[in-house]
DNA sequence: CCAAAAGTGTTCCAAGTACACCCATGA
DNA sequence: TCATGGGTGTACTTGGAACACTTTTGG
């Protein structure tokens, strides 16, 4: 790498594509922006990141700043890809984007906080991502594809249930975030055959209706050999 | 994304994760850092962003200021993740590094350039990645890490063998880059049963011993299902 | 007893593995 | 004709898909 003592002067932001689960459906968390540019219009939460913070010590930051929730409640964070086309903040200063998608399980409903951005959960069937600000669509639409492939060789799924979960629970976040059914009988095969995936524990649970499930906690895999296979897409 | 017109200020630079294949092994493009820090010390080939270029555009102005290679002999180039963490330059300046991976098949010996820097092909199996300057290390073995992991389920290996290939020179990037050897049977039916993966031609090569080798170029297809399948780690 | 959800058994088929064997060429 | 790498045949094994069937609960 070479070195100039005058190099470009960049402002360095992190964008978060915070997904979770409600209601059996897959859901973002936007803010509305109260400022130009984009007043009004839906966003990503997000913001600068500090000259002396980790990029993702800024994204857990931002996520508190904008919703009040801590660290406690995220069951997964990753680095999604950066952001860094000139132009594409209006703005005179030249923004690079650092996006990083974050999914959790039981996120409450979003408190607003210091920034006066309203935050709230939006399913994705509902949203138009070209509604969104800045790139943001692209943001979401990479975010959302990455977490899909994902579920497929790790065990990301269980980002999105509770600490103790039944199997159809676990289906429930396949069938919803791929949009597709799967067969019940061999979903329960295959996620118990695979190991280390899931940890039995002594409890079951009676939903109402039908027989009660047993319940699991994640097991220490993190990859799935083989993996979870979705429809081949043309 | 909040604004402040007083925002923090970053250097953002490129890091490039070079990666050919010479004599059946896997090599990266290395050079010398001619000044401090790390002076003396191998580092990957990188640099600032200019504010007025995309950071692809970066990336590849580096790659030819550093070695001469135009882009006609890039194959492929892939956003790694970025690198942020403070203190990864011992340099006042808080720089942030947005690291890339380039593949090429062909690529020459490289030529020494404006920053009197050399740089050179070194083998994988060579490197002691605890030499690398900086963070480097890291960036490199992720970047190999995910070449690797690209090569089971997209179309990734067309890109270390020249445009015209025959389905052993393609077997042999996948045992250079596993470090594992394939049947050569089941390799060549799996590969020509893969629709849009290859095409065949009409020419044939000899090469000295043995019966003449169809020839094939890179199809259309970007992602393989079924995907190859390499051993499974423990 | 009936409905509903959990979970098991069984059959069929697609795909991977191992390896024997044939093909086409240069020396 | 022999060595060598290209390429095909084939039997075995593994794992996914489909779906019938049994189990366990609440009403």
């Amino acid at each position: 790498m070479s070195f100039r003592s005058e190099h470009p002067v960049f402002a360095v932001t992190v964008d978060l594509v915070v997904l979770t689960l409600r209601e059996r459906r897959l859901c973002v968390l936007l803010i509305e922006r109260g400022v130009e540019p984009y007043a009004g219009q839906l966003a990503l939460p997000g913001g600068f990141v500090r000259l002396d913070e980790d990029l993702e010590h800024a994204a857990y930051r931002e996520l508190h700043e904008e919703t009040g929730f801590g660290p406690e409640l995220v069951r997964g964070i990753e680095q999604l890809r950066t952001y860094g086309a000139p132009g594409r903040d209006p703005r005179p200063e030249r923004v690079v984007s650092v996006a990083w998608v974050i999914l959790g399980a039981d996120f409450p409903e979003p408190v607003a906080a210091s920034d006066a951005a309203a935050a709230s959960w939006v399913a994705l069937d509902d949203l138009d991502v070209g509604d969104l600000a800045f790139d943001h669509a692209e943001i979401l639409t990479d975010g959302v594809d990455r977490a899909r492939a994902k579920l497929e060789y790790t065990s990301l799924a269980t980002a999105f249930v509770a600490e103790e979960f039944t199997i159809s629970e676990l289906r429930g976040v396949y069938e919803a975030i791929w949009g597709e059914s799967l067969d019940a009988a061999n979903f329960q095969r295959k996620v118990t055959g695979t190991p280390n995936f899931l940890v039995p524990t002594d409890h079951r649970i009676s939903t109402g209706r039908g027989r009660p499930a047993q319940l699991f906690r994640r097991g220490p895999t993190t990859e799935l050999h083989p993996p979870m296979r979705r429809g081949i897409p043309t």
